[in-house]
DNA sequence: TCTCTATCCTGAGACGCG
DNA sequence: TCGCGTCC
DNA sequence: ACTTCAGGATAGAG
């Protein structure tokens, strides 16, 4: 689930390091996304009466659904996305992928048992828990994205790292997604559920890594150990210690070795056989191929495949289909002209002067603070 | 003052019709 | 502009 | 995972 609490403390110490834009700022930019993660939400929420969309012979297509459409909406906006498949997680990672694998196992246990018992309720209630994106849905994505003619990139490892190493490697102007420790691998730009906010209209939240050291005053090894004793997936954190005094003692002596040497360690124990050195190592060189080995790029699409594919296998709404094709073909031509910086910035602060406006007369400004994090 | 825990609460995809 | 039924 | 569930927010204890 990211880095404990990151979002709250960049928001209490370093505010300046996330900016709010609109939509319309992010015109001809290039994204790079999590597929695994949007697959999983998709098989998750997408949905009729509590069960996943299928076709006729009871293939699921809810995956197939969400990121069919959220694709031609991002490419509708001049957003160009770059989907990256996870690979295999790093080692350090099981300690948390065994609760994970625990939680599994009792749910399949419960679901033997209900199936012998005829018990088609709990049948059911398992069976969701069990949810996962399994290698065919990801190979029916990435069939759906190379006929759409959207590039992808699989990850040797973890796949927000990669996102990250596109990013800094200049082949995509930022990462789209709601974990936060995009910014531990230090991408240079992070934005926070681009989807989401079109849908929603509300702005995007943009991070910037370097206003992130520059508000916290830390360097990216420092911030790096910040991280680890906040909270992350890859090992434990020193009960009693949370953001405010990880913070303070990160500034103070710089990295996790001087700290457990500064603090009093009967009352603050570390976890025994704590492997902080390794997770640091993750964070600083995670297993990802290098920027310059990867081309992206964007197509138009192969209608006839698409169509081919969405309908003939999977029954899904031939117009609907067709549509969709050409809203890609219409957004690429828009998008492939480029960014005209200046024009662009005089429209965003224009419709942004507006839309506060609005939410000052209608009162309906929700907090743009709902989040979803992923299932880790 | 700070952190931890328990508890409550909310929102979780996208489209398009009316 | 929404709420809600539907997508497959 | 919408007949649920996880995560954020909040209050109160230590």
């Amino acid at each position: 689930m990211g880095i404990h609490n990151l979002a709250k403390l960049i928001a209490d110490f370093a505010p300046s390091a996330m900016k709010e834009q609109e939509m319309k700022s992010y015109f001809g930019r290039k994204i790079a996304i999590d597929a695994s993660m949007c697959i999983y939400q998709f098989l998750i929420a997408v949905r009729s009466d509590g069960a996943q969309l299928a076709n006729e012979d009871g293939e699921v297509t809810s995956h197939l659904v969400g990121l069919f459409y959220r694709t031609i909406r991002m490419i509708d906006n001049g957003i160009k996305p770059a989907y990256v498949f996870d690979g295999k997680p790093p080692d350090l990672k099981s300690g948390e992928l065994v609760k994970r694998k625990e939680r599994r196992q009792e749910a399949e246990k419960e679901l033997e048992k209900a199936k012998e018992a005829g018990d088609t309720e709990n049948v059911q209630k398992f069976e969701r828990r069990l949810v996962r994106a399994t290698p065919q849905h990801n190979e029916d994505c990435k069939k759906l994205l190379k006929l759409m003619g959207i590039p992808y990139v699989e990850a040797p490892g973890e796949a927000e790292a990669q996102c990250v190493a596109l990013v800094n490697g200049d082949k995509v102007y930022g990462v789209g997604t709601e974990d936060m420790d995009a910014l531990t691998f230090g991408t240079k730009v992070m934005l926070r559920q681009p989807h989401t906010s079109e849908a929603k209209k509300l702005p995007v939240q943009e991070y910037s890594f370097n206003k992130v050291l520059e508000g916290l005053n830390l360097s990216h090894e420092e911030f790096i150990d910040l991280c680890i004793l906040m909270g992350c997936d890859y090992c434990g954190t020193i009960r009693g210690i949370g953001p405010k005094r990880a913070i303070e003692l990160i500034q103070k002596h710089k990295n996790i070795e001087a700290v457990l040497e500064n603090i009093d360690q009967k009352k603050y124990p570390p976890p025994e056989g704590w492997l902080f050195k390794q997770a640091r190592e993750l964070f600083k060189h995670p297993d990802v191929t290098p920027a310059e080995d990867i081309e992206l790029k964007w197509t138009d699409p192969d209608e006839e495949g698409v169509v081919d594919f969405m309908c003939k296998r999977f029954g899904f709404n031939e117009e609907r289909i067709r549509n969709g094709c050409q809203k890609l073909k219409k957004g690429r031509k828009g998008a492939t002209q480029g960014r005209l910086d200046s024009f662009f910035t005089v429209v965003a602060n224009k419709s942004s002067n507006k839309r506060k406006a609005e939410e000052m007369n209608g009162k309906k400004s929700k907090k743009a603070k709902g989040s979803f994090k992923k299932r880790k």
